[in-house]
DNA sequence: GCCCCCTGTGGAAACGTTTCCACCAATGGG
DNA sequence: CCCATTGGTGGAAACGTTTCCACAGGGGGC
């Protein structure tokens, strides 16, 4: 049929109330045998479906989930979201997705729409947790919410890399590998939190080593032309043995601007990423980096919400330290002690040819 | 404040009734200026947001679309998503998004879930576009809907590669490097029309250039453990010299498993994919692709969904042959002509390194 | 034989909007 | 002076559900 049965068709061509029809088809109540044959008869006939609109104005709930992320372009993103999605549609929640595109405006629009849609919880990566005009929204009105790969401010709930530890631990790698001056390449610095804590902590990790204090350096366009950026980063720090980029893409972008410039990595130029996506195995070098689980992160996080809304209890949050594990790799190569000139000794092949395979 | 003030608290606290309310807040009928600083005050007072549900059910429109697609774990989709839905919000709609896991029941639930939530819309990429339940439920309701990726069956709308011409073009590729005899590799055959296009779209570029007719190999798994597939299908065939792949993620996965097996691509065997993932610029040798243009597909058919709801005219369609285009990388290795036996002579660096630009 | 309770049923309210319509007052033209 | 129009307003219906309540009939315990 063309459009739209709805309850009151059903009654009237089974011959009976609306109550009736309600109650047969959500098995609530008593019904007789022969009423309920002519009920699913009608329902047939009509090709009849709830609508969950009406639904949902009566119980004040929409089995909605709205879920905030900047971009899932970038697969850390697109696997936590489908990660997310897979444990709300295991409940028979619906997830409505909006990508900010790292835009703070578009960030609490986005918010404000879901919660005007009057959706059931929201999944959220702010740009900044500290001051979100949208997670204050949420606040106030109550709204079951967890931050994705956002710290929580203070008690609240949160399911995220611990960038902090984790960025120190990559200090810690440089250092075992005898690097002792490095740098720090963020994207969009000011626009997350995520790359401030990793700096932050990559900071402390460096003096806990003993290791000059790692320079700074910010791009914000997206990064194609980075090769510019790296020759002025290179010249200014000359001594630099080693970067360490705030994420997986702008680390394989940092390798490829180095060939670009005749620089050899890792025999020149050391380079570690963060987030783990599959493709840093795939390239040649193979990519040092920190390696998270954004698939678990999500769907932790969907678990979350989806208790936050039950009452039940909360799935069990990894501990800090286990959210996330170093990946060695070609791209990170040792430095004979106390001297920076020659790097010939790897202890991770520089390739990741099965043939050159060492262990 | 704490819980959802409704229109009937604004009028109350207004002193006024709640179609003035209405009126003043979407600025529709007339409304004394003392009235509308008064509904404002309360609406400012009580943090008021109309609800999107009372909204939907009196209007009948949600203004969201669904959108169903396998996975957004491949980039490819995951752009398409992403133009989609940028194209949605900018036009005041959100976007309801359902991974299928390319499970085709799934599927068939995703867009009956999406049909009671009474979307204005569907986005849809299905394993086939022959035999599909939820299709044949979107066009019974005649819901606004566009294809995606999938080639549509008759003048129904689609937004797709051309899938069939992209294939051949492979195949024509190769014959211009004197490869005879190719492999097809597909992962998910029977539940991807996609796949089985392109399938039959390199066996007739095949035999145009009076090639062998490929050899199939059908992987069902992620392909994690290839390696063992691509040993047998080459035992199978000793006289490969190139594969075709139905994705770029499959086309790596082989130069990876080929490495494993100590077969050096492209020098003893030559891969292409398709799709143009950024990534197959980053491995070593670049990937020789077919490339597509996912976002611009998938903002293609979200604008087409909006045009088919507000019945403006639809946005042109790319003619099929320019939503694909051939990118030459270094895992396609001409053969000299009239033999397979050495292949020294390349028309496209193996290697990406820029020491060795020859172009 | 009476009352109570249980099964089966339908009417109607409620959820939060929009919109049609009716009403009132004021104003202007005849 | 009266009538018609206009601007400003509120009541109420409608959208599609669920659920409370009332009601009818029948069976069983006393």
């Amino acid at each position: 049929m063309g459009q739209a049965a709805t309850i009151k068709d059903v009654a009237q061509r089974a011959g009976c109330g609306v109550a009736t029809v309600s109650r047969v088809l959500n098995n609530t109540g008593p019904a007789s045998a022969e009423m309920r044959e002519r009920v699913l008869a009608a329902v047939d006939a009509l090709d009849f479906q709830f609508s969950e609109v009406g639904r949902s104005l009566q119980s004040n709930t929409t089995r909605t989930i709205g879920c905030v992320v900047p971009s899932i372009e970038n697969p850390v993103y697109a696997d936590a979201v489908q990660g997310a999605q897979e444990v709300f549609r295991n409940a028979g929640y619906q997830m409505l997705l909006i990508c900010t595109n790292y835009s703070p405006e578009i960030e609490t629009n986005a918010i404000r729409t879901l919660v005007a849609k009057q959706v059931d919880g929201v999944l959220l990566t702010v740009a900044d947790a500290q001051k979100s005009e949208g997670l204050d929204l949420v606040r106030s009105r109550r709204l079951p919410h967890s931050l994705l790969f956002n710290e929580a401010p203070d008690g609240e709930v949160s399911w995220s890399v611990g960038d902090h530890a984790a960025a120190a631990l990559v200090a810690d790698k440089f250092a075992m590998n005898n690097h002792k001056n490095t740098g720090f390449l963020a994207l969009n610095f000011l626009n997350s939190d995520r790359a401030r804590q990793r700096y932050e902590g990559f900071v402390e990790g460096c003096a806990k080593n003993a290791m000059a204090p790692p320079a700074l350096l910010e791009v914000d366009d997206d990064g194609h032309d980075l090769t510019d950026h790296l020759r002025g980063f290179l010249h200014d720090h000359p001594d630099l043995t080693g970067i360490f980029a705030s994420n997986d893409f702008l680390a394989l972008a940092t390798i490829r601007s180095a060939r670009n410039l005749f620089i050899k990595v890792p025999q020149e130029l050391s380079i570690v990423g963060f987030d783990g996506i599959k493709v840093g195995l795939m390239v040649e070098p193979s990519l040092a980096t920190i390696v998270t689980a954004p698939r678990d992160l999500g769907a932790g996080a969907g678990q979350t919400i989806l208790s936050l809304i039950n009452g039940t209890s909360p799935p069990e949050r990894p501990s800090k330290n286990s959210t996330f594990s170093f990946r060695a790799g070609g791209s990170l190569m040792p430095l004979p002690a106390e001297s920076k000139d020659d790097g010939k000794v790897a202890a991770f092949p520089p390739s990741n040819d099965p043939t050159q395979k060492t262990a």
